[in-house]
DNA sequence: AATTAATTTAGACATTCGCTTAATTATCTA
DNA sequence: TAGATAATTAAGCGAATGTCTAAATTAATT
């Protein structure tokens, strides 16, 4: 549990997260869209992985990334709980006539 | 938007917030369920304003304190972003026929 | 088998964090 | 107005965090 509000407290890991939206990539190419070094990303990767926040794979010599779902429900969960106090804004829905 | 995902990355400060959702409180009533000096959950209480998901009203001598909607309706804004990846869990509506 | 490429691990350093005690501000009451 | 109560602000300290460079590991290429 504090894994995971740990390894989105940070906003690079955030952005991380925001990229692999998109889809899958492997660590060079994560890396590559930061001005920071490669240890540093693997470091985060390594946090977020912990969290369950995303899960690794690997391919040949490259560690592809991806999201993983587990650890958002368990934020997720973790939010609702606060929806005895209050309702959050819900998508809206279209039901066809 | 740091302040949010810091001010949740504790776990004192998480359940703060989770104490509150029983309704308002004053700084001293909140402080007295922790095993923590009152400056530090001051402390805490500062930082949990600051990213709006608290709100402080002074009465009198007393502070109360209560869960401020705004805070965590930026998180959920946040979460919501990664809906596109995979929907979490709805909760159950039931239709009267 | 040696070389190159992708990634992680290790070690070091500055900054931030969470906690404590002591001092300060504001309010109530006798 | 003096004294007590509620809460915050200030100062200081050890632990955790984020970053870097250098070294190590693992896999593909030649």
């Amino acid at each position: 549990m504090d894994s995971k509000f740990k390894a989105i407290n940070d906003p690079t890991r955030r952005e991380i997260l925001q990229f692999l939206v998109n889809g899958p990539q492997n660590a060079g190419k994560i890396a590559s869209q930061f001005d920071m070094s490669k240890p540093s990303i693997s470091h985060h990767l390594d946090l977020l992985k912990q969290a369950n926040l995303i899960q690794a794979v690997k391919k040949g010599q490259f560690i592809e990334y991806k999201l993983d779902k587990t650890g958002f429900e368990t934020i997720h969960a973790w939010f609702q709980s606060f929806s005895k106090y209050f309702e959050f804004p819900k998508p809206k829905i279209r039901i066809e006539i």
